[in-house]
DNA sequence: TGTAAATTTCTTTTT
DNA sequence: GAAATTTACA
């Protein structure tokens, strides 16, 4: 055996067992900011180094493709340019390309398309109409997640009948689950579950591939394994049945996707499930100030269900962790910016070691406004991607199509976009026969002839086959990608019709257009036996937080869901109310308040040096203000670690905040009492639902007399003048573009000022 | 058939 | 308040 590499020595002991353990089941319960990341990847190194098994012996599914690339980087760093032929990448990835190897002994082909929840809810919404479902009645999204659940426990649509079926919504949920599965391989397409689901059945079917994949990955290792659900646990399981080198990493306080299937047990149980599993605790945190971690374990023992560990560290005490108590989320955003800018001042910190966390998406959009007016650079991570837009979409399903002509979902997508006279009613007639003759769409549309249609859109369907063939044709002569795809742009009219629009937002579309076209060229360039296939696929399994750059200067927003294994400098959670964090129940379904709580400790622990809390008294919601109380949550922090900061504009408005001592709080600090049911009536001077016209002061409101502007359709003006106030605010704007005047509601045009 | 206007739902979290 | 969807009309 070689001897012991150098670098085993940058190691604690409990880090030296984990990397020496390198035979039979292995489970590390890893503290938050204990090295996780670094174990992994210095286990890996060490498994190459000692001659136990050769980089492509070892498979490591991670949570995040960044993960696994970085983790890919940093053991290439160790152990050289052996590295890239690691295994590595999320489960979905890793899967769905074992899955393009295999696709025909599971009846599909390896050009199948990969469904995203938009597709999946279309053709579920489909099959509801075809069953005549009224779609507003019975919810695509209900329906989905029912399935979605049963996938991911491995129910298979004929047992779904059995177990589940006491009302009628489990009723219309098995019967459409049984046709989804099958309009899905008639469409050779997967969604997500698939691509964990149909390796099992690919396993069950054929041992011989099984055994293959055993020898394959004779060492796997999984982070993040308090996340996995059954399906993930049950592939593994059976990939690692025959040398059971199976190393999980996890810990059970982060678990924080129970809402897709992620089963708590499956680390609880790893001992029983492995009789001689060797279990290791990384407990010593590097990563944050005592403080810190004294919030986190004061939040994270008030839920029952728990492994007992303490997490403790060497680092200094810190400094106290401030609440912010908040007006509304303006003033909120406000504060934080004004502090972001004040730490960056006199602490010595750049943009890029902040982060702002929150529960939901649409919080960052207040955030959004404020950071570009106080001109302060952020990164936004989540939210809508790249990928899910329109026009990224489209483009994408008329490339998926020459590929699989068989995926309906993607040429009803696209079959008349842009509109080329194949409306409603051609469209249903041509499903109506595919359906009929079980075909295709597709094979329906080669064959128009055969079908008495609208003459015009017949027409039309004609030329469309053809485009689509000869494209097809361009393909398999093997032209190159970037060109098909700009060929394709140019043919279907879809550029031209987005040049013909010729507004900001067709401008916009434009610019993603060509950005998709810069992504599908490097593709082509740093792969090279690039294949459609493999562009789609890997494209359609990029996440949110495979973007999230943390070079970037520039203060990070994201969910705190996606920020799961980072950290930063300092860090913003704010959104901490009732109803909000945690979350409001939606119609009865119950909270699950203890996953609500490791999601906040998920969010503290992100922190290394600077923690805030913040919460708001009024909030918008559906457009509607509603007050809001502060979150449990923050009753549960330790009282010797924070200190709460009541907001200016909160002791300003006497009308409906009294102060008051509160000897209830528990953290004994001085909070301002308010009855946060009493209704709330509008501001004066401050435009309540507009978020343009509302400033510190309104010498920063820059629509002014003579300011240039720019407007959805109508493009660029100039303000002639300006009439009202607040709310009510008017402007006459100058249209050059269209030489007219408009008169328009500051608080309803979307303008934006430029120059 | 395509567009504009009116209406309704939506906000958890994500591979 | 926005996005998605439906309705009304050209």
């Amino acid at each position: 055996m070689p001897k012991e590499p150098d670098f085993i020595h940058d190691l604690n002991e409990q880090q030296k067992r984990a990397v020496r353990h390198t035979e039979g089941p292995l489970l590390i319960v890893a503290g938050a900011g204990s090295g996780k990341t670094r174990v992994l990847t210095y286990r890996i190194a060490y498994l190459i180094q000692q001659q136990k098994a050769a980089p492509d012996d070892i498979l490591a599914l991670t949570f995040t493709n960044k993960a696994a690339k970085e983790m890919k980087e940093r053991i290439q760093q160790l152990i050289g340019d052996e590295a890239r032929k690691l295994w590595m990448g999320t489960f979905h990835s890793v899967f769905s390309k074992i899955l393009r190897f295999e696709a025909e002994k599971i009846g599909f082909t390896s050009n199948y398309s990969i469904y995203d929840m938009e597709d999946s809810k279309n053709a579920i919404k489909q099959l509801l109409r075809e069953n005549n479902y009224d779609p507003k009645e019975i919810r695509p999204r209900t329906i989905q997640r029912l399935i979605s659940d049963a996938k991911n426990e491995l129910i298979y649509p004929d047992h779904y009948q059995e177990k589940f079926v006491h009302s009628t919504l489990d009723d219309i949920t098995a019967k459409i689950y049984g046709q989804y599965v099958e309009r899905l391989k008639h469409n050779n397409a997967m969604d997500f579950d698939d691509l964990l689901v149909k390796p099992i059945e690919l396993f069950q079917k054929n041992e011989d591939v099984l055994e293959k994949y055993q020898d394959r990955f004779k060492y796997i290792l999984i982070d993040e394994y308090q996340d996995t659900n059954h399906a993930q646990y049950k592939v593994t399981n059976m990939l690692a049945e025959k040398y059971k080198n199976l190393c999980v990493v996890g810990d059970d306080a982060q678990s924080i996707y129970s809402f897709r299937g992620a089963d708590i047990h499956n680390i609880l149980d790893f001992k029983n499930d492995y009789e001689d599993a060797v279990e290791i605790p990384l407990e010593q945190n590097y990563r944050s100030t005592q403080a810190i971690l004294k919030a986190a374990d004061s939040i994270i023992k008030n839920n029952e269900s728990q492994l007992d560990k303490t997490l403790w560290t060497d680092n200094d005490m810190g400094d106290t962790i401030t609440v912010l108590d908040n007006y509304d989320e303006r003033d909120e955003a406000n504060r934080v910016a004004n502090y972001i800018k004040e730490l960056k001042a006199r602490k010595g910190y750049d943009y890029n070691d902040f982060a702002i966390l929150y529960r939901t998406n649409y919080q960052s959009r207040v955030y959004e406004e404020t950071f570009r007016r106080k001109g302060i650079p952020y990164q936004l991570v989540g939210g809508l991607s790249f990928y899910q837009r329109k026009e990224i979409k489209d483009v994408l399903a008329y490339l998926t199509l020459l590929i699989n002509p068989d995926d309906d979902t993607n040429l009803v997508r696209i079959i008349n976009e842009p509109s080329r006279g194949i409306g409603n009613k051609s469209l249903h007639d041509l499903m109506a026969r595919a359906r009929s003759t079980n075909q295709s769409l597709w094979q329906v549309l080669k064959n128009v002839d055969q079908i008495d249609l609208y003459k015009p859109a017949e027409n039309s369907v004609k030329d469309f086959v053809a485009m689509i063939n000869e494209l097809k044709n361009d393909l398999k002569n093997n032209e190159k990608l970037i060109n098909v795809t700009k060929k394709l742009l140019e043919k279907s009219g879809y550029m031209k019709s987005l040049v013909e629009e010729n507004s900001p937002k067709s401008m916009t579309r434009r610019e993603n257009i060509l950005e998709l076209e810069n992504a599908i060229s490097y593709f082509e360039k740093n792969n090279n036996n690039a294949s459609l296939s493999s562009f789609l696929q890997e494209i359609s399994l990029i996440t949110d937080t495979d973007k999230y750059d943390e070079e970037k200067p520039a203060v990070t927003m994201m969910t705190v869901h996606a920020a799961k294994g980072l950290e930063f400098p300092a860090v913003f959670v704010v959104g901490l109310e009732e109803e909000l964090f945690p979350v409001g129940s939606r119609n009865n379904e119950e909270v699950n308040i203890e996953e609500e709580r490791r999601l906040f400790y998920v969010a503290i622990t992100r922190a290394q040096e600077v923690l805030f809390f913040s919460h708001c008294r009024s909030r918008y919601k559906y457009g509607e203000e509603q007050r809001k109380r502060r979150s449990r949550f923050l009753d549960e922090v330790s009282s010797d670690v924070v200190r709460t900061e009541t907001g200016s504009s909160i002791k300003q408005d006497k009308d409906r905040f009294s102060e008051k001592n509160s000897s209830s709080s528990q953290n004994g600090d001085t909070r301002i009492e308010y009855d946060w049911k009493k209704p709330l009536y509008k501001k004066k001077n401050r435009s309540s639902n507009n978020t343009q016209v509302y400033y510190d002061n309104p010498d920063e409101d820059p629509f002014q007399v003579g300011a240039k502007v720019e407007h959805n359709i109508f493009g660029q003006g100039k303000i002639i003048s300006r009439s009202g106030e607040g709310e009510k605010t008017k402007v006459v704007i100058y249209f050059k573009e269209r030489q007219q005047r408009k008169t328009l509601m500051l608080r309803v045009a979307k303008l934006r000022v430029i120059g």
